[in-house]
RNA sequence: AUUGUUCUUAGGAGC
């Protein structure tokens, strides 16, 4: 069963769902039940896909199999339901869950900020009885894409414990607001600068049409040692 | 190291 979850996990990420499908199917006709393991593994596949129908069908597949009391079960779930857009779902997987990890909470968090539920999410952040620095990164970036410069700014400032993440999703929002002088500003202080860190400060350049500024990033970049990858790439290229 | 949460580009998918 362990072999099944792997292949079928190794065929999604080369970019094959179809196959991944195809080898769940074949390793029922053989005999083999899918577990707590294979249900988050397709259930991100239908996700990041947006297959509706594929997601409605593998919720009732893990009730019908036992498997929807499983945290991960329900996490990815309630992951899937967000990424559909369809916040009301997600809360509901998220309510029946009978116990709830921090992950369980962030990803309620982030169902919330990242549909545009502001209040929901800004209620569920302080009622949390599970917070970490992610959870801190979820509001900001929420905050960042709902248009709210100021309490991005205001939360990123009022809490001491940041990641790199959090660092670039703050440049993001600075950028999003076209305060771009702050957001070169916070990123020259950024502790441990990331690929991220860099590609949002380019496409953050690049939107603005501050092409001047772009080059010096790069130069700056051969400098640090840091490589392009393929997003900073499409980022220039789509520009 | 068989599974779940946050940050950047484009695309795809849906509305």
């Amino acid at each position: 069963l362990k072999s099944w979850n792997k292949a079928i996990k190794k065929q999604i990420q080369e970019g094959n769902v179809n196959r991944g499908l195809t080898t769940f199917v074949s390793m029922q006709e053989k005999g083999f039940h899918p577990d707590n393991f294979t249900f988050p593994i397709l259930i991100e596949a239908a996700s990041c896909r947006s297959l509706i129908s594929l997601g409605y069908a593998l919720h009732s597949h893990t009730i019908k199999s036992g498997y929807c009391d499983d945290l991960y079960v329900q996490t990815s779930l309630l992951n899937m339901y967000s990424s559909f857009e369809n916040v009301h779902h997600a809360y509901k997987v998220f309510k029946q869950m009978p116990v709830k990890d921090i992950i369980a909470w962030n990803s309620m968090l982030d169902a919330y900020a990242s549909n545009g539920y502001t209040k929901e999410a800004a209620m569920l952040f302080e009622s949390a009885p599970l917070k970490d620095v992610t959870s801190l990164n979820i509001m900001i970036s929420g905050h960042a894409k709902a248009g709210q410069f100021q309490l991005a700014l205001a939360l990123f400032n009022a809490v001491p414990a940041r990641d790199t993440a959090s660092w670039n999703s703050m440049i993001f929002a600075c950028s999003l607001a076209g305060h771009m002088e702050e957001a070169r500003r916070l990123f020259d202080k950024v502790p441990k600068k990331n690929i991220v860190t860099w590609n949002t400060m380019v496409s953050g350049f690049l939107k603005t049409e501050l092409y001047v500024e772009v080059l010096e990033l790069f130069n700056q970049m051969r400098a640090e040692n840091f490589k392009p990858d393929h997003v900073t790439i499409s980022s220039v290229l789509a520009a």
